[in-house]
DNA sequence: CCTAAACATGAAAGGTGATTCATAATTCAT
DNA sequence: ATGAATTATGAATCACCTTTCATGTTTAGG
């Protein structure tokens, strides 16, 4: 959708994951307006024309590889989580997912966040299509009495907003693994509350 | 501090002014890479130099403006919440605050996110201080018997995903006001949670 | 092993934009 | 009112970056 050409031979196939290897590790160090196409086709070992052979400009391979990275976080989530019995099951499995996937791809969290300027149109989708789905899973929890009645809307930007900010902490700022111990914790507020019954 | 010279004229304040405020529009409007020197005196009505009287170099705006802005913020989060009597009407009125502020200085709430490109310590710096003090009320709260006990940095962390994607939800996305009943179910999930007791 | 399609090259065009600086205007304390 | 300090100007510099294209190399099917 985003390509300029869809690889013909192993060698065009070989040169586009290049690219965009390339591309996703600069974007995530520097930042979208940081990296140039220079930078990008040194990084690779190939000339600056050759980029143009499979992107019509720079903003392409951005909109490219957000396309990419986060259909194959869906993916992971969904897989990860599709054996769960209850919700909140699947809402503990999904946010481990979600901190792995962070981990091993800490490019596509920064990209996102930058898409903001680079694209919004591609930024809001991105967030509105994760809710959706979010949603939904939502009001099926909500219809089987699982899960308490309100806006599913709403819930699903506050879980969105917990897993990503617990994930900039760790993972971004820290420079490590979520603890288990801090996932749980997590889970105990979503589940139950922070604040005690008998007092206010 | 990010000043190059401190104005000593009222004309010079004016200016300074001037150059801040055309700063912020343009910067929250179009991003900090996308806004150039020449935008930003244009709006201003002065020459290009004039801005290098007051500012050593483009960055140094962008951080003038998160350090002017998120004083603002945060002194008016304490101001507006200061005589409230339990932590949970405090972070009621704080959540209030904060949506507030988003609404009316959207521009702050855009630069922040996109200060992780710009200047990655100021943005770091950003989210450190603001859960400093959210973490030293919470412990407050905790000593108190108001809140649970739990890792205080990461529900600090959660609250402020919460605000946050909430905020990008329905100010930046929908261009609207949170309304006070999206508020009040929030807080019903912060109380106690969304998962119903009997079930798992 | 030939050849048309696919892929790769890198120098150069064409722009943009941050920053400087010599010069000019304004301010304000005395 | 005056001049030293402050503020303002905007053309010019300089570095950098995206994108093009004429030319060369490689691939793979026949």
């Amino acid at each position: 959708m985003y390509l300029a050409n869809e690889p013909k031979t192993k060698r065009g196939y070989e040169t586009l994951k290049n690219i965009c290897d390339s591309a996703e590790k600069l974007f995530s160090e520097k930042g979208y307006y940081n990296t140039s196409i220079n930078d990008i086709t040194s990084e690779a070992n190939i000339a600056p024309g050759t980029f143009y052979i499979y992107f019509n400009d720079k903003k392409s391979v951005f909109q490219y590889l957000i396309h990419d990275l986060s259909k194959e976080l869906r993916k992971q989530i969904k897989m990860e989580s599709s054996n769960c019995k209850t919700r909140y099951d699947a809402e503990f499995q999904g946010m481990k997912s979600f901190f792995k996937f962070v981990q091993s791809h800490t490019g596509l969290y920064k990209i996102i966040w930058e898409s903001q300027f680079v694209d919004f149109e591609i930024f809001k989708a991105y967030y509105e299509t994760f809710a959706e789905r979010y949603i939904a899973n939502i009001k099926l929890a909500q219809d089987e009495g699982e899960m308490k009645e309100m806006d599913p809307e709403a819930l699903a930007y506050c879980l969105m907003g917990i897993s990503n900010f617990i994930g900039l902490k760790w993972v971004i700022f820290e420079n490590r693994e979520v603890p288990d111990e801090t996932i749980e914790q997590i889970m105990a507020f979503i589940k139950s509350g922070i604040f005690k019954v008998d007092k206010k």
